[in-house]
RNA sequence: GCCAGGAUGGCCGAACGGUAAGGCGCACGCCUGGAAAGCGUGUUCCCAUACGGGAUUCUGGGUUCAAAUCCCAGUCCUGGCGCCA
């Protein structure tokens, strides 16, 4: 949400972030005529308020002397205020409400330094890492989804037999890899970056769907609803699947005021993530890209206003660290305006090489490049939805702090590109060093026997 | 799940139909050689350029001229009982 009087006062900066944002459904026009009209009905009701709580006082006052001729004339006065006091504040109410709802239409208004541009093809590559020493690569690398089949790592048909499509089963040192991969980045951020740790709640309310700014309308679509189907009407206590931790953890203290000495706050939340994904199908997403329910450790960092950029450069470090240390290629790029979320004031994606499938846009040497994580700026535009403030000093009013985050990092697409740039001429896998330890002390994973009669037809028979 | 009690400012805590005491913390000032103590002022949100005004006792309704206070519903917390990985 926006400071409403930055939309007083600077509608034209507004209007450009809806329109580079290309968000269609925000009506600024509506919003300032409604504001203008509610604060006259303000002022108004704010008189007649004024005027009856005086005679309100007055009646008191004549009651305790005795006078009822005289109060029971104040009383009646009262109620003819009292009439045209509900007229007014009612059309203000009504006009307030509409605001609020527009409001949380609006998007945040994007950096200064943001790139600008239409869409994704506008977005800027801020830098490569692990290019210019690659490790020895079989001829032929076989994609993920077909080697994890075969080495029963993953499971995705029966995955689907059971959950549908979209779900997987991870198995033995697929299991494991996930789980090592887990640790290992848990770790780091805790040990090195200075993280505290938070396990959250999966369900999450509506309310906290649009305190980090996915409600309304915007992921609604998206989104996993417990109970009852998503083109349905929900309640602020409806349940969804959390679609990222950000969501329960930006919302932890939600309407609470911090102290200045807690700030900066950075907590790091391991979660399963929920998303449809609908619609989303073909050559692009197939295997372990694009799934309903992925693993996921998330950074999110709560500072002072003023603080915000530099953060910034820290979590994308932060982030980046992660695949330096697992020997993965990647690069960083700047989202422009017109690819960036509706939240976001700024946002550097880190994009994996998953060198297998060769993809139109994947870099010149073949392969592609997976996002792992999404590094964000919200200024205060959460914190306003959620209600996040903190007291500069203990005698000063509250203000909005400036909410972060960054994945660190998406664990399906790290394990794609493991099982991919990792690979052996023998179809093994080399474990990354940094998660041996993770694996006791494992180097190589070799793959498992199927399981079942489906081995047989698969050709395995004796 | 049942029964009982509770929710008041950053924190603690009074008032129980007549318009929110007091304390702590914090800030500024006075005092002091300096500090402590003491004293004074301030310390939520909204509208208004300002003077000033309005709102605010968990949330939403209701009764009343008037609600922190009475009534109804909800949320959360605490205690007891029950159930239970």
């Amino acid at each position: 949400m926006l400071d409403r009087n930055v939309v007083r006062e600077k509608p034209d900066r507004v209007r450009w972030a809806i329109e580079t944002k290309g968000v269609d459904i925000a009506d600024l026009d509506a919003i300032i005529e409604m504001d203008e009209r509610w604060r006259e009905l303000k002022a108004e009701g704010d008189d007649l308020r004024r005027q009856r709580n005086e005679i309100s006082e007055r009646i008191g006052e004549l009651k305790r002397a005795g006078d009822e001729a005289e109060a029971e004339e104040a009383i009646k006065q009262s109620g003819t205020l009292k009439s045209q006091l509900d007229a007014v504040e009612e059309e203000a109410d009504d006009l307030e409400e509409r605001i609020r709802k527009q409001e949380l239409l609006l998007p945040n208004i994007p950096h200064d330094d943001a790139p600008d541009g239409e869409d994704e093809a506008d977005n800027v590559e801020v830098h490569r890492w692990g290019f210019d020493q690659i490790r020895e690569l079989p001829e032929e690398i076989i994609p993920h989804y077909d080697l994890a089949e075969e080495m029963e790592l993953i499971d995705f048909s029966r995955g689907a037999k059971v959950a549908g499509g979209g779900f997987q089963f991870l198995k033995g040192d697929g299991a494991r890899l996930e789980y090592a991969l887990l640790m290992f980045m848990l770790e780091l951020h805790r040990e090195e970056h200075g993280y505290h740790d938070i396990f959250p709640p999966i369900p999450v309310k509506s309310t906290a769907m649009q305190g980090t700014g996915q409600f309304p309308k915007f992921f609604v679509d998206d989104a996993f609803r417990i109970g009852g189907k998503n083109d349905e009407p929900y309640d602020d206590d409806d349940l969804w699947l959390l679609p990222t931790a950000e969501v329960p953890v930006t919302n932890m203290y939600a309407g609470e005021i911090l102290l200045d000495e807690d700030l900066p706050l950075k907590h790091v939340a391991f979660s399963p993530n929920f998303r449809r994904e609908a619609g989303e199908h073909g050559t692009q997403t197939r295997g372990y890209v694009r799934v309903h329910q992925f693993n996921k450790v998330e950074l999110v960092n709560f500072v002072r206003p003023d603080e915000s950029d530099k953060r910034h450069e820290g979590l994308v470090r932060e982030a980046e660290e992660v695949l330096r240390r697992l020997g993965l290629p990647y690069r960083v790029i700047e989202i422009c305006t017109g690819d960036m979320g509706t939240p976001h004031h700024r946002q550097f994606d880190l994009e994996v090489w998953a060198p297998a499938d060769d993809m139109p846009d994947g870099p010149e040497r073949g392969g592609r490049w997976l996002e792992v994580s999404s590094a964000s700026n919200f200024t205060d535009f959460q914190a306003r939805r959620a209600g996040l403030r903190y007291r500069p000093e203990r005698h000063e009013s509250a203000e909005y702090i400036h909410t972060l985050n960054a994945s660190g990092i998406a664990l399906p697409r790290a394990v794609v590109a493991i099982m991919e740039y990792y690979q052996n001429d023998d179809g093994t896998i080399t474990i990354p060093e940094v998660l041996r330890p993770y694996m006791n002390g494992q180097e190589i994973i070799e793959g498992h026997d199927p399981v079942g009669e489906s081995a047989v037809g698969a050709g395995r028979r004796d």
